[in-house]
DNA sequence: TTATGGAGAATAACG
DNA sequence: TTCTCCATAA
């Protein structure tokens, strides 16, 4: 896309004083009246101007969302209504707060640093919190803990109680407390039947527990910054309308992802002005099961009387055959706000969607790889390719293919820096040092690396620091001046704690990062990698290597580690050229001129467990899902499906999804691939494993009849049946190895029961049962059911 | 304290 | 099937 500001002619930014806001609305003032405007389609021009009273942007897919955003902030500031420390400003990424910071600062030409309230949902409520962190019970240098800690913290909880943790495992309890955070329900709210669902009632206890504790260790989770935001504005009145005087504009991004306690909290800060202004797209919401509610941008118009609703309709990512694709797909979700979405890119050559079927994963990976290659060749860049996947075990696949290949690709998203295990042992060292009291982080360490305090010494800490209430490393201080402990084990733990006495003494006379490194060498941590031969440890001294040199970045230690809960991510400042691949999830806001779509097979996508657990609400998401992926791509759009998938290490065949029905027959082309077998069939026994009873109401096998999809399979089997060759020509059957088999069910069977033949990849056989035009046969290497025409009598 | 085996789980993932 | 977590044994 063009930039939109690159013709505003700012001088560059070094003409401008650094943090002086005066400096900015000057300039701004400067400006050409409002040169920033241009260029903007009228929707989008209407949506940056309606600076007045509550404002919901439905910016479809590729139609300029940030740019209305970022334009608008611009706008404000250009018609001074507001100072750029007037205007809140959420998104729930930091890659696009990122992203919206450097787009302001390329229109304002200079620091955007005046916009301290510009930033994510967490980063906006930490600093809200660190404020007046005395009125919820904390103290300002509060802690945030990650999930690691939060799970760890709740094991303990839960023994505590004398629960089983097998039968009531701590990951199931965050979850249920997750929820209810996310919901805005402290322990009093939460509803009494749901508090029964952990462990008979004693859930929220352990909630109640729980929060008692967080208190006691001055930490809070993520959903605490929220949370206890809400009952921070609620308490104080006088706080929140502080915050109500402060904020003119509210911009929120993304909307549709908001779950509750978002949205509470937004409301309560949109109460007095209503100046807010959300974007955001109901079809791409694809968070519910994290807590987001669609709900709140389908009532947006309920909830804020009086509201604007823009609709942004006109796509400049996508080719009209792409764009036809995914608009006709969504159309089959109820509850939706409703857009058409036009394309403005015109390309007669443009490439329709594909939809191939082939054999299994493995030649999906190899098909998916050669068109990699193939469009390599024409000179495409590779990072404009992207694979998606709806699940993450289907990447594996395609990276031992392009491994073989020598194919170069990146995998995106997969575990985040910050939450492999040595980073996490780095920064608890780091943490102590700097906090004595972070238990937490004490507990994590004292035996990493070993030094022969186990779980008997650990638990005698624990005790006297319980009995005492005082934080672990100040009964194990007192511990160690005692005859409680064994010799060896009162040892180790005064020499550990000596160093860590010696540290907290550097801390203001030597550079923190330096520091940094002297910890991990001091306390064996480094060592224990160097000595550690499991292929993967190069990799963690790497990581721990890179740790440090961040660590250079920030001002000090705890300044370090306060922005490390919140804003450290992996950009991994890799400049190759790679494909990506990753899940559909991660990819929501991006674009690649081409996007292969592979496992469009009902039970993966849409995905069994969507299904299952929320029924019809869960089908829509995945069809949001795969409305994201098609609108991913600018110039095309490759859909496969495999006839045979490896599940859990046992091989299932599998039916097309049913999304490939709700394509338009128009703009989607059934492609043809090069195949080593052909032919319908798994050679596992069973038959699917997705039974069709497991579907809501419709019976695929039913249904297709009269789908566009079925009559393409029609189309299809006429053309090939003229150009000849069926079977044992190394083409694959496509789409129609399923379909086809359908559609001539109902006519003669040609095979009996007990006839024998042969079939081109398992040899000889008998049939065992005849249903339709599928057949079971029994090979020497087991049963299998395979379609009519991929064998022959003999 | 470490090694090993068995059991159990395996949708997606922001801060 | 394969990974992780935990308990048990050496």
């Amino acid at each position: 896309m063009p930039d939109l500001f690159a013709n505003n002619s700012a001088p560059p930014s070094h003409e401008m004083q650094e943090d002086d806001q005066e400096g900015i609305r000057a300039k701004l003032a400067r400006m050409h009246p409002t040169p920033y405007l241009e260029g903007l389609n009228p929707e989008q021009k209407e949506a940056v101007e309606s600076l007045d009273g509550p404002l919901l942007v439905l910016a479809g897919a590729g139609t300029g969302k940030t740019r209305v955003l970022t334009t608008r902030i611009g706008h404000i500031l250009a018609t001074r209504r507001a100072a750029p420390w007037q205007i809140l400003s959420v998104t729930f990424t930091n890659k696009a707060s990122r992203e919206m910071k450097d787009r302001i600062g390329r229109l304002i030409g200079g620091s955007v640093e005046g916009m301290q309230w510009l930033g994510t949902f967490h980063s906006i409520g930490v600093k809200i919190l660190r404020r007046h962190a005395e009125l919820v019970g904390l103290k300002s240098n509060f802690t945030i803990l990650d999930s690691d800690d939060q799970i760890r913290l709740m094991k303990q909880l839960i023994q505590a109680q004398g629960l089983d943790e097998k039968r009531w495992p701590a990951r199931q309890l965050a979850g249920f407390i997750d929820g209810w955070k996310n919901r805005g329900l402290s322990p009093e709210q939460v509803p009494q039947d749901e508090a029964f669902l952990f462990a008979q009632g004693s859930g929220l206890i352990l909630y109640t527990a729980y929060q008692a504790r967080l208190k006691i260790l001055n930490a809070c989770d993520f959903g605490d910054l929220l949370l206890e935001c809400l009952r921070l504005f609620r308490e104080h009145p006088d706080v929140l309308s502080s915050y109500h005087n402060k904020f003119r504009y509210i911009l929120v991004d993304e909307y549709q992802d908001t779950n509750v306690a978002q949205y509470l909290w937004l409301r309560l800060l949109a109460q007095s002005n209503h100046n807010i202004c959300c974007v955001g797209d109901d079809d791409q919401s694809i968070y519910g099961w994290r807590g987001a509610e669609v709900d709140n941008i389908l009532r947006f118009e309920a909830d804020f009387p009086g509201a604007k609703v823009i609709r942004l309709e006109r796509n400049y990512r996508s080719t009209e055959h792409i764009l036809a694709a995914a608009s006709h797909l969504i159309t089959f979700n109820q509850g939706r706000l409703g857009k058409t979405l036009h394309h403005q890119i015109e390309d007669d050559e443009a490439e329709k969607v594909t939809v191939t079927s082939i054999w299994d994963s493995e030649e999906e990976a190899r098909t998916i790889g050669d068109q990699i290659e193939a469009q390599q060749r024409d000179g495409h860049n590779l990072n404009e390719i992207a694979i998606l996947v709806r699940a993450s075990f289907q990447m594996r696949s395609f990276e031992d293919r392009f491994v073989t290949m020598g194919l170069n690709y990146r995998v995106i998203g997969g575990p985040r820096f910050y939450e492999r295990a040595e980073i996490r042992d780095a920064l608890a060292y780091f943490r102590a040092v700097v906090q004595s009291a972070d238990d937490l982080a004490f507990g994590r360490i004292v035996n990493t690396p070993r030094r022969g305090l186990g779980d008997a010494t650990v638990r005698q800490i624990h005790a006297l620091a319980r009995h005492q209430e005082i934080p672990l490393m100040e009964a194990a201080a007192e511990l160690v001046g005692t005859e409680d402990l064994k010799p060896r084990a009162r040892s180790s733990l005064k020499g550990l704690l000596g160093q860590f006495n010696h540290w907290r003494t550097m801390l203001s006379t030597m550079k923190h990062s330096e520091l940094a490194e002297v910890i991990l060498d001091e306390s064996g941590y480094t060592e224990m990698w160097q000595k550690e031969k499991s292929p993967d440890a190069p990799g963690k001294l790497e990581n721990l290597k890179e740790l440090v040199r961040s660590i250079a970045e920030y001002e000090s230690l705890p300044s370090f580690l306060e922005h490390i809960a919140l804003v450290m991510d992996r950009d991994s400042g890799e400049t190759n050229e790679a494909v990506s691949i990753m899940t559909l999830h991660s990819a929501k806001g991006l674009e690649f001129d081409s996007v292969f779509l592979p496992g469009w097979e009902e039970g993966l996508f849409p995905h069994q467990r969507a299904l299952d657990e929320t029924g019809n609400k869960g089908l829509e998401e995945e069809r949001r899902l795969a409305y994201v992926g098609i609108t991913r791509a600018k110039k095309r759009a490759k859909i496969y499906v495999a006839q045979n998938r490896l599940i859990h290490g046992k091989w299932q065949n599998s039916i097309p999804s049913r999304f490939l029905d709700e394509l338009p027959n128009k703009h989607v082309e059934i492609e043809e691939t090069q195949s080593t077998y052909g032919g319908y069939g798994a050679s596992g026994v069973g038959g699917s494993i997705y039974g069709k009873s497991r579907f809501d109401k419709s019976d695929p096998f039913e249904s297709s009849y009269d789908t566009p999809g079925w009559k393409r399979a029609q189309a299809n089997k006429a053309n090939r049946s003229k150009s000849g060759s069926s079977h044992g020509s190394h083409t694959s059957h496509l789409i129609e190895g399923e379909l086809v088999a359908k559609s001539v069910s109902d006519g003669p069977a040609k095979y009996a029961v007990g006839e024998r033949v042969f079939h081109i990849k398992f040899g000889y056989g008998e049939v065992k049962s005849v249903e339709g035009n599928k057949l079971t046969i029994q090979f020497q290497t087991g049963q299998k059911r395979v379609v009519d025409s991929f064998v022959e009598k003999h």
